[in-house]
DNA sequence: CCATCCCGCCAACTG
DNA sequence: CAGTTGGCGGGATGG
């Protein structure tokens, strides 16, 4: 289901609405309004936008929610903001908000994501550097190490401590942390959600061992959203897919969808600005480096402090998900070690 | 039902 | 203190 021409080379704008339902009628009420905003916007583009906080709102309920879903929004920022660039460009976050006829508020939730893959970096107020894919491959060599070194393997399946989770930028930091179980796993290990939430909840703090099991539940459903933004702005990126339809596991699972979509990234690396080691300190005059605010990204350096959290005597008060994730895990890893001549595409 | 996840409130920061 | 960012979870949606 969904639409699975995913060899996609951001081309096909409007097939993507025709195609989309096969419910008759379909121009989408709204899409054209848009393009008119759109267009309005392109030619104002220097003239700081401010009045178009407030596009009209159309019919919004007329719109189907998927056409609302947070993978189609980043495929259409990526037609703005295309992988494939050389050097560099400079991102209005309200103008392209309002150019994608969203709130800026949705903007962040993509931007941070792709900021957390080094797509883009934040200049100023309102501003961020564009460097699309540029620096994407380098990058998750790095991730990658990162992830080796926080035992996430071993993590995945409760025989390491979870690494503890910052405080900031946790959207950007589980994006980070998802991504690396793919790039620490062998090749096409199909990872889901609830796996996936292990790692990232650090189950080792004290406020976290008497938290009511109602509250803990609280805490995972909301990774567990969070997730689903992330996997959403990835399956866009080209980074993962979604496998659906397994006959053993209805829950869909995850697996990683290589560099990107398209290669070519390999040779376009100019002088871009050395990647960010993750949580590394933005040296000098990015914004706001030191800020509390910003990236805090796994520290390196916290790994090599092991905080006990042995799985199994932590009380584990949600002992239902321990089930469910080691159902999970046989599964998967069943799945994971058929060579058989399965569903694979 | 319940998996998925849109939406927007409002706290945490910043200029 | 007004404006920006972004954590967070209610509850709509549709399979």
């Amino acid at each position: 289901m969904m639409y699975e021409g995913n060899n996609i080379i951001s081309t096909p704008k409007r097939s993507a609405l025709s195609e989309v339902t096969n419910s008759a009628n379909y121009i989408s009420p709204n899409a054209n309004l848009k393009l008119l905003t759109n267009v309005a916007l392109q030619e104002n583009d220097f003239v700081n936008c401010n009045s178009l906080q407030q596009y009209p709102t159309p019919p919004s309920s007329a719109v189907h929610r998927k056409e609302k879903s947070l993978q189609i929004l980043c495929d259409r920022f990526l037609e703005l903001y295309p992988l494939h660039i050389n050097g560099s460009i400079e991102m209005q976050l309200d103008c392209t908000a309002a150019r994608l006829g969203v709130e800026k508020r949705r903007m962040y939730d993509i931007i941070n994501i792709l900021e957390a893959m080094q797509c883009a970096v934040h200049k100023r107020k309102n501003t961020y550097l564009w460097y699309g894919g540029t620096r994407l491959n380098a990058f998750l060599k790095m991730l990658k190490k990162e992830g080796e070194n926080l035992k996430l393997s071993d993590a995945l399946r409760g025989k390491a401590p979870k690494p503890p989770s910052p405080k900031h930028k946790t959207l950007g930091v589980m994006a980070q942390r998802f991504l690396m179980l793919f790039l620490v796993e062998p090749p096409n290990t199909l990872i889901n959600l609830e796996m996936a939430v292990r790692v990232l909840i650090d189950s080792s703090n004290k406020n976290q061992m008497n938290l009511s099991p109602e509250q803990q539940d609280r805490q995972h459903k909301s990774k567990v959203r969070r997730l689903y933004d992330i996997a959403n702005v990835f399956i866009s990126v080209g980074l993962i897919e979604k496998v659906s339809g397994n006959s053993i596991l209805k829950k869909p699972v995850f697996k990683y969808a290589g560099p990107l979509k398209t290669k070519k990234l390999n040779e376009v690396v100019l002088n871009t600005p050395p990647i960010t080691p993750l949580e590394a300190r933005t040296p000098s005059q990015i914004y706001a480096a030191k800020s509390k605010r910003k990236l805090e990204f796994t520290t390196s350096n916290t790994c090599k402090e092991i905080k006990f959290c042995i799985s199994a005597n932590t009380d584990t008060p949600s002992h239902k998900w321990n089930e469910i994730l080691l159902v999970a895990n046989m599964e998967l890893t069943k799945i994971n070690s058929a060579g058989n001549c399965d569903c694979l595409t």
